[in-house]
DNA sequence: TCCGCCAGAGTAAACGTTTACGTTGACGAG
DNA sequence: CTCGTCAACGTAAACGTTTACTCTGGCGGA
């Protein structure tokens, strides 16, 4: 109920005009005498002044506060995202304001409109459809509103910043792992090929398995849609009447993977002494859960905070040096591929 | 570059007054002409006008944004809240602002301060910890700041909102559900001991076995802290030397059910069929994943939702009719507690 | 003594809205 | 014809800041 203390209460009680106050609040280079600038600070300490940010807005025109558009929290991947941009917000005094799409176009449109409303200085955007090009994204374009991408590859946009994770250069590295275990008969459950990420992972594992002379037997890829189901459901085509005819299998992602587990499992076959599996994610579960599936790990935090510094940096209108940056890949060896 | 269009541009482009503007943009109640609406909304539509929610908000003094105030967004029961909050928030023409406190006083107080100056309409705080009382709740108190806490029990402040989870009755439930199938001799680890809800928890559990008119031996009962491992080491504290002192056991949570799982299991004992074991939180893993555990949900989602709606209605002005509301428990029974 | 300069401070416009109040003109009643 | 009424609009203040510009007085140099 009690209204609140604006700038024009601290310059009356220290007999100043707000102007001098503004000043000594954003210690702007120089104007105000020493002990001015004591009495005010005293007085504003004493009352326990804030400048209200929404009016320093209107004129200044920037806002300290980026949106983050991402299709599902509860999705760990993009908590440890959330996690890391907001670490970065507050470390440089910027709020972040949280949207979630499930991916959904019209979602998307909807929060792009609600943030421009807003006047937020800087977007941060990632979507696991990445078909549909949002037309939204010209009008930031043309604003110059900062924008940076998180493992969304936009054709239109080939010149917007973006973090990206090395989808090729890990499934390669996984690939390259599984063929060190002297398998050469290897079963490649893809993500929908839809997507860019599941299009490159693909590639990754095409690629290493040529580099190394082994020949890829097109009955053993087949598609999924990075659900668990799809996994299960991937092992039956895989699987045909007599003895399996591959001896390891990688999936596009870990839950594919502990999907075709269970399929594997269920039919009679030990993971992994009769076949090895493999998968990418690096969901983490408490220590005790079993099974553990080998794969690799992409680093959500890492994107998040990463993403963020260089949105500030466009925000604070330093160049960016690289407008891409793409992370490495990190095996992660749980045992779930052995040797033959 | 290209500067905003305002209201003022619309104005001149309908050779009308930015009043009129205004009131058709906020559709007041009448003073305007049906053709001039018209041809301000064609071209309002036409240039994709869109008012600047600051400039709304300096006059009106709301900004129809909340504050989300909890301790870390990647442990998954806040994930889940978190997306109750925002889905709410959405619907109602709300945003959200993200914060992470891991649970200190001074990020909670830094935080307060943030969204005290950016204005926030209301607040949605939860935390883990309850002990320390954070002095800045009364200035949200004296300002009228709609304010809803999340499961989390303020004696200084009693009287605001908040929803919780119905611990004691969880904890009732899950023991009954244990007794019922014929244990006697019950371990209980509680989570610790500072915090309302693991006492609340170990309430619900020894009232249960007092009304079962079953005795409480306080050697099974120890304190953990929430952590796998301290689920792990409370198992040692509570075998002796000899064979088990008991037959089942309920821990505070999922998280040290799983360590205490493990510790069994490393001493020989077999889990469900030895020793029985229950948990709370309904951590949540993939089907695949083992082992289950018999556990309480604590519904996240509806309690994020629930919490959002009730802060709504404050700032609404609405009067609550309840302050607050508690969410049932619900059994998730997944083979962990066995007949004996 | 006079002038110029500069530190220290104030004035007022501006940011993009909302809204209380004022103005205008058409129209109907008397 | 006059007056009052009311719909349809315009005017301008206000929200809490920042900042370009102006003003004042003291001081040093010629």
């Amino acid at each position: 109920m009690t209204e609140p203390i604006t700038i024009k209460d601290i310059a009356s009680l220290c007999g100043v005009s707000i102007a001098t106050v503004s000043r000594v609040v954003n210690n702007s280079p120089k104007g105000v005498g020493e002990k001015t600038i004591e009495r005010i600070r005293k007085v504003i300490e004493e009352v326990g002044y804030r400048p209200n940010r929404l009016a320093q807005s209107m004129i200044t025109k920037v806002t300290h506060t980026i949106g983050l558009v991402i299709p599902d929290v509860r999705n760990p991947f993009f908590s440890e995202l959330v996690r890391g941009v907001e670490d970065v917000c507050n470390d440089n005094g910027y709020s972040c304001f949280l949207c979630n799409t499930d991916g959904k176009l019209d979602k998307e449109n909807e929060y792009i409109d609600i943030l421009r409303d807003r006047v937020v200085d800087g977007l941060l955007f990632t979507t696991q459809n990445d078909k549909e090009f949002n037309p939204a994204f010209l009008d930031f374009y043309k604003n110059n509103t900062p924008l940076c991408f998180i493992e969304r590859y936009v054709d239109e946009l080939p010149e917007t910043p973006g973090v990206f994770f090395d989808n090729e250069g890990g499934a390669s590295l996984l690939t390259q792992f599984v063929l060190d275990k002297g398998h050469r008969r290897i079963a490649y459950i893809s993500g929908p090929l839809s997507t860019m990420n599941a299009r490159m992972r693909k590639s990754g594992f095409m690629s290493t398995m040529q580099r190394n002379g082994v020949e890829i037997d097109a009955a053993l890829i087949v598609e999924g849609n990075y659900r668990l189901d799809s996994g299960y459901a991937a092992v039956d085509r895989l699987l045909g009447p007599g003895k399996p005819t591959f001896t390891a299998l990688i999936a596009g992602n870990d839950l594919m993977a502990l999907g075709a587990y269970q399929a594997l499992v269920e039919r009679g076959y030990e993971v992994p002494n009769d076949i090895s599996i493999a998968g990418f994610d690096n969901i983490t579960y408490p220590a005790v859960l079993r099974p553990l599936i080998t794969t690799i790990e992409i680093p959500g935090y890492k994107l998040g905070s990463c993403g963020t510094h260089m949105l500030i940096a466009q925000m604070k209108g330093q160049p960016l040096a690289v407008t891409r940056q793409v992370f490495a890949a990190a095996l992660r060896d749980k045992g779930s591929v052995v040797k033959i």
